[in-house]
DNA sequence: CACTTGACCTGTCCGC
DNA sequence: TGCGGACAGGTCAAGT
C-alpha cells in the first residue's frame, strides 16, 4: 500500500524528526523483519547519529554517521511511526528549543495511536538517547529493515535492478517508452507496476494514471505510441505530486511518521470507485483483474485497443 | 530472456 | 454465532 507518495511523506517526516538523533538501542521480535545480527547492530548502529533520510522508489534509506544505513521496505502494511520522548508530552510547556519533537508539547496529534505502541504488529524499535523511539509496525510481516554499509547498497539485487525513480529528474517520456519495450507483450499495467522498469508506482497510482491517460490497463505495451506514453508519464507525475500534497493515500493501514492518515483517496478518480460514475464521461466505473491485481477503469474512456 | 503463478503473512469481510 | 474461503497487493522464487 505505501507507494511513492506515502513513502515520500514518511521520509519528509522522518528527516525532520530523526536528524541528529543518536541511537541507543534496537529491539526486534521477528527475524525476517530485521535479519541483521546483534554484532552488526553493536558495531554500526549503536551510538550512531542519523545524518539524512532518503528515498528510492518505495524504499526508505536512513543514513547514519557510521557510513551504514537502515534500508526499509514497508511492502503492504509497514508503518514507521516516531514517538517523541515521554517528557516532551508530559511537560505541557511552551517550546523554547528547536527540537521538532517539542511541537508535541501538550499533546501529539495522534496520542492514542502512539500511546498504544508497541503493539502486536510492532517488529522493530529503534530507541534514541533522548528516549524517543521509532516503531516499525507491520501487520503482515512482508516488510523489512536491514542495516547495510552505504558502499554495499547497490550490490543488493533489489537496488541493482531498480529502475529510475518515477519522480526523478533523469526520467522523461522517451526514456520510459524505451524501457517499457523490454516487456512489449505484457499489459501496460503490469509494466508500470514493474519496479525494474520504473520505481515507485503501485496499484493505486497505476490505475489513476492510466485513467488520466485514457489507456486501458490490459493494453499490450506494443500497441502504445510514444505520444501515449508521454501522456502516461505526465499523468504518473501528476497523480504522485497531487498525492504527496494530500499526505498520501490511507486505505486501512497507512499513516505517516507522526501517525497521521493521508487523504488522496478522496480525490481518486477510479481507484475503489467501481459502480460510481466516471468523473470525465459519466459511465459506470468497472473493477476487473489484470495480472492478478484488482484494477479499476472506465470502460468508455479507456476502451480496449484492438489488435490489428 | 519474457512472462506467469505461487509464496510470504494477517486481518477483514462475505456467504452459509 | 462460527467457520471456511476469498481478498488485499509488493516483491521474490520458481515455474513454463
Amino acid at each position: 500500500m505505501p507507494e511513492l507518495p506515502e513513502v515520500e511523506t514518511i521520509r519528509v517526516g522522518l528527516e525532520r524528526m530523526l536528524k541528529t538523533r543518536t541511537i541507543s538501542s534496537i529491539d526486534f521480535n521477528w527475524e525476517k523483519s530485521f535479519p541483521n545480527n546483534t554484532q552488526d547492530v553493536k558495531n554500526h548502529a549503536i551510538g550512531a547519529k542519523v545524518t539524512h533520510v532518503k528515498r528510492l522508489g518505495k524504499v526508505i534509506i536512513i543514513e547514519l554517521s557510521t557510513g551504514y544505513s537502515f534500508i526499509i521496505h514497508l511492502k503492504m502494511t509497514g508503518q514507521l511511526i516516531f514517538a517523541p520522548a515521554l517528557n516532551s508530552i508530559i511537560h505541557n510547556l511552551p517550546s523554547t528549543s528547536n527540537d521538532p519533537a517539542d511541537r508535541f508539547a501538550g499533546g501529539h496529534p495522534n496520542d492514542s495511536l502512539i500511546n498504544d505502541l508497541p503493539d502486536k504488529s510492532t517488529r522493530v524499535i529503534i530507541v534514541f538517547t533522548d528516549g524517543s523511539k521509532l516503531f516499525f509496525n507491520d501487520q503482515r510481516k512482508f516488510g523489512w529493515v536491514r542495516l547495510i554499509a552505504n558502499t554495499e547498497i547497490f550490490s543488493i539485487d533489489f537496488f541493482k535492478k531498480l529502475g529510475p525513480d518515477a519522480l526523478g529528474s533523469d526520467l522523461n517520456g522517451e526514456i520510459l517508452f524505451k524501457r517499457m519495450q523490454r516487456r512489449k507483450n505484457s499489459p501496460v499495467k503490469a509494466v508500470i507496476l514493474d519496479q525494474t522498469i520504473l520505481a515507485g508506482v503501485g496499484n493505486i497510482y497505476t490505475d489513476e494514471s492510466l485513467w488520466g491517460a485514457k489507456i486501458n490497463p490490459a493494453t499490450p505495451v506494443k500497441l502504445l505510441s510514444q505520444k501515449q506514453i508521454d501522456k502516461l508519464y505526465k499523468e504518473i507525475v501528476f497523480v504522485m505530486k497531487l498525492s504527496i500534497e494530500k499526505g498520501g493515500s490511507t486505505d486501512k493501514n497507512y499513516v505517516d511518521a507522526e501517525g497521521k492518515k493521508g487523504s488522496y483517496l478522496k480525490f481518486a478518480k477510479v481507484f475503489r470507485r467501481e459502480g460510481q460514475e466516471c468523473p470525465r464521461c459519466g459511465s459506470i466505473i468497472e473493477k476487473t483483474r489484470v495480472v492478478g491485481r484488482g484494477t479499476h477503469f472506465c470502460p468508455s474512456c479507456q476502451k480496449p485497443k484492438e489488435i490489428k
